[in-house]
DNA sequence: TTCGGTATCCTGTAAAAACAGGATATTTAC
DNA sequence: GTAAATATCCTGTTTTTACAGGATACCGAA
């Protein structure tokens, strides 16, 4: 029995290049493609693909949150994450948010196909590369800040000083300072270009 | 004659899904792929494509460069950029340095089409999107920095100081200081944080 | 109700960055 | 060949950040 395969990406090449890759694969019956998350779900809704491979960003919808939508509403389907080219960091979002496999998009036929079959068969597939981001990032996590601290660090990012974030957000620069240095000790960097960088990464800023 | 049509990509998906939107097409010959610059050089020592479909970053060379080199060197073959998902501010300096035309990798089968068909006319081609994207960034272009200032850019991002810098890089902690204060003009910020903000969304760092 | 987390504020010091205003040698492009 | 761009270095001053070592008040969950 053929495994149903059903892409979600909004990037057709990506999607004609996939198609184009399992076109003759025995085994995998091609059920289509949706370029936004809505004729995703629409789709879901009459047709029950038995692997989904999923785009991180959608036009309407991050990958991710459609991901645990798609799992919150049809826990059958498996999941293989389709990580766009920079964006690595998402990859254990979306394993937490139900997925079972992620490929990276320079991926070979061969990795498709692989991530493929081992989802069908209950496995976990993480691609070579994305493999060895999870394990970079296993020490590096997000860090947990809080609303104000985010809202310091977003306008460190603007290029404020303490003084005119103070200004800005009615508060005394000391405290300012005090958010800052927690930020530094949360993201564990020595200096703002570094936090910087951090945050730009984990796409906060 | 068919129009002889060569991509440099390092995503096999794109490639793929290039190819096989134009494999039905009548009058474009499909010549192969690179995906490294090397290779994509290599193969232009001993076969001559009419056009070359340009992903702006190879893993050995950022396509910008690459496509300078190309029409240094054979100024008769027509770069067409292939821009990566996010990275839609290269656009510009792609056609500075001599591409003739410019696609979004969310592009459709006739978009690709038409680009190649455009381009070999001798007029220029910006898909819809890439065409917004020059008109909206008229004023917020990347600013043309040096090699040593790139450098210097980037070890400030990964955290050090200009006394560290400067220890690296065997040169006196002002030189690095004269460095990151032409980075700050030619970015028109006023901080480090602002610095390296911007250089995250052009992708320097 | 008490405790952990958050947010606020303070004093003070040391280090780093920002900025002004130079100079000189080398490389690159026309 | 020469002019422009690049890379190197210097002396200063002022501003900003980093960090140490606090304190107080509020809120929400156990």
């Amino acid at each position: 029995m053929a495994i149903k395969i059903f892409i979600a990406d909004d990037h057709y090449m990506v999607v004609e290049g996939i198609r184009s890759m399992l076109l003759h694969e025995k085994n995998i019956e091609w059920m289509g493609h949706a370029m936004t998350a809505a004729s995703c779900m629409a789709f879901l809704n009459h047709y029950q693909p038995d692997v989904i491979l999923l785009d991180i960003n959608m036009p309407d919808k991050s990958g991710i949150d459609l991901c645990k939508e798609i799992k919150d509403k049809y826990p059958e389907i498996l999941i293989v994450g389709l990580s766009s080219f920079n964006q690595q960091s998402f990859i254990q979002k979306m394993m937490l948010n139900g997925a079972s496999g992620y490929v990276l998009k320079n991926a070979t036929k061969e990795e498709i196909v692989d991530a493929i079959v081992t989802v069908v068969r209950g496995d976990i597939y993480l691609s070579h590369e994305a493999a060895a981001v999870v394990r970079e990032n296993k020490d590096s996590q997000i860090p947990v800040i809080t609303r104000r601290e985010k809202e310091v660090l977003q306008l460190i990012a603007a290029g404020l000083t303490n003084k005119e974030i103070a200004e800005k957000l009615f508060i005394s620069a000391t405290t300012v300072d005090t958010h800052r240095n927690s930020l530094l000790s949360k993201f564990d960097v020595k200096n703002t270009a570094n936090l910087i960088r951090m945050a730009a990464q984990f796409d906060i800023i």
